[in-house]
DNA sequence: TTGTATGCGTTATCAA
DNA sequence: TTGATAACGCATACAA
């Protein structure tokens, strides 16, 4: 290691404001205005500084600015896991938008389980993450407090309550799926089968599941004639699920499937018990996601806006964020994709 | 706004360092060393300081302890979209892997373009990430300067060149396709056509390209007859590109297409377009995204392990992070998943 | 309009 | 083993 002399010269590796400071013959402080409020600087030094940055190829210290300021332009999110498109999807929509407001995002991803979401929102709110976006409403009380106290503006999204304590951005579940569900009844099903994800701590489970039931109870159903299979995210694991529905007697003549990808592997399960779709018993999805036209037979389904809805997002919290307001809640509209895994029940 | 005391109190909404060594009446350094070093400080006031910590709820303020120990604990990672199936599957393990060993990712996304790459890049060295991964190998010089200038460990992924200048987690693009090709050109297909992502600034699209060329060449096709379309990542303007190709005299049999999605736009397209698909067209993929078998027909595509390589790239990152060292690159395998849409030409 | 000086919450060096 | 105390790089209140 050789002895750097004295530093007269911009000898670190990466150049400071100081180093823009003595270059321009300015304060740190005209400097650090220069980048920050230009319009309260003279034309004239903010020309030097500004080619004295460019000299030195400066760029401010994020760890610094953020201490010196107490805000870190930083907004956190997290998602269940951004392997489900529609996480992905949205979230990508929601990242540009932060962009253009000149904010960073910070994912993290809680794998769909509570504690880990917890863990997660410590660490984003320790990293200082100026707002945070988290998917739905469900969410342990202490960790609601935990918010509250760290006065941290929170935005929900993937689901909507006009009752809700937090603002979100979203829709309603239950009504998505009671909507698609009565297309479903009217079409004369009457044996009935669900494949959810897991709903104990996933209120947009349980709420598409509460769809069901509604419309079934509206159509004269015994909701006890619904079986219902709850089951983690995955193709295989749909296919597991189709498998079991199948076993019941009588045999379901729908199933609903909590989302696209549940639906793609109870599809494949259908296909490989040989069974036609929708000939021998029909298959419905909820998301949206874009493949779901492509299924064969393509997919019934509930489409989300996704990437509208990550995108309004970021400018509501980016909005929360910078006027430490609080917006009102955002509803967004589903709208049903009828497509062929949908028929009437076997006569 | 109320006047607050003196602070004799931890008044704070949140507690600081010095909170913590106030109530368990210690030094700052000491609270600190419990934190980062534990054992160089005696169980009894340790003790005592982890309940205050608790006590408090206490957590480490991030800006400040990465401004004093000039480094974040955050990977940086800029990947084209993670729209893309394969970029949020392999993200989401990179993630996951990274989280186990106590760092945080940041991801920025390019959209495929390469100034938007470079400014991500800067905004990611100006955060402080403490390393950083980038897909592919093409990039400008100047950036390629930058990285070595600010010493900031890079990983490159989804790409492997034993010649690279930066370490790689990867596959070979071109020997990948190449060896799909091969089995394309046994089944005596002649007339060619390819829709590639563009390739100006993108390796991976390029060497895929070659690949097909490759296996042409040895199989004696004139390079020529091969016609290429380049197109943007989406199934719709695969669709359009395959339009085109189908607009071509001699009319191509097979269509490599750069990526699944491409190929689905494809897909798509035959349908509409009244062709059967293997019968008049095959098409082939490639990323092996998890809904290619789900295609109707069931796409052929070469299957790369993007969690797979999500995974290690975080250890890789890691490793080269904390010890300040340069790994060996690494070639991971990929797979030909021969499906239904890939047969004989029509006769 | 610009400069001075202080503080932000940690880490780390050096003594004790 | 612990405690003072000086950085770390920037923002900002206050002064000039």
């Amino acid at each position: 290691m050789t002895r750097e002399p004295p530093s007269l010269t911009p000898a670190s590796v990466v150049p400071t404001l100081a180093d823009v400071a003595r270059l321009a013959k300015v304060s740190t402080a005209t400097v650090s205005r220069c980048l920050n409020s230009p319009d309260q600087v003279i034309e004239r030094t903010r020309a030097r500084v500004m080619e004295a940055v460019k000299d030195l190829g400066y760029a401010p210290n994020f760890s610094a600015r953020s201490l010196a300021a107490k805000q870190t332009n930083t907004i956190g999110a997290v998602i269940p896991t951004m392997e489900n498109a529609i996480f992905a999807r949205g979230i990508q929509a929601f990242q540009e938008e932060l962009g253009r407001h000149g904010y960073t995002l910070l994912v993290a991803s809680s794998s769909y389980q509570e504690a880990l979401e917890e863990e997660q929102i410590r660490t984003l709110a320790a990293r200082g993450a100026d707002g945070l976006l988290l998917i739905g409403y469900h969410r342990a009380d202490h960790v609601r407090e935990f918010l509250k106290a760290r006065n941290i503006p929170t935005l929900l999204a993937w689901a909507y309550d006009k009752d809700g304590d937090l603002p979100a951005i979203g829709f309603s579940n239950k009504n998505a799926m009671a909507d698609l569900a009565r297309i479903v009844f009217e079409k004369g099903h009457r044996q009935v089968g669900m494949i959810s994800a897991h709903s104990a701590s996933n209120d947009r489970a349980r709420d598409r599941l509460a769809g069901v039931m509604l419309a079934a109870a509206e159509a004269g159903l015994d909701p006890d004639r619904i079986h219902v299979i709850e089951t983690t995210y995955g193709i295989e694991t749909g296919a597991a699920a189709f498998r079991q529905l199948m076993a019941w007697t009588p045999r379901p003549t729908v199933v609903f499937c909590g989302n696209d990808v549940l639906a793609f592997g109870a599809l494949r399960a259908a296909k490989e018990m040989g069974m036609s779709v929708p000939d021998d018993v029909s298959i419905t999805g909820f998301d949206g996601i874009e493949l779901a036209s492509f299924a064969d037979p393509p997919l019934t389904t509930v489409h989300v806006p996704h990437r509208e809805m990550g995108r309004r997002a970021a400018g509501m919290l980016v909005e929360m964020v910078t006027n430490r307001t609080t917006p009102d809640s955002v509803e967004l509209q589903t709208d049903i994709r009828l497509r062929r895994t949908l028929g009437p029940p076997p006569s």
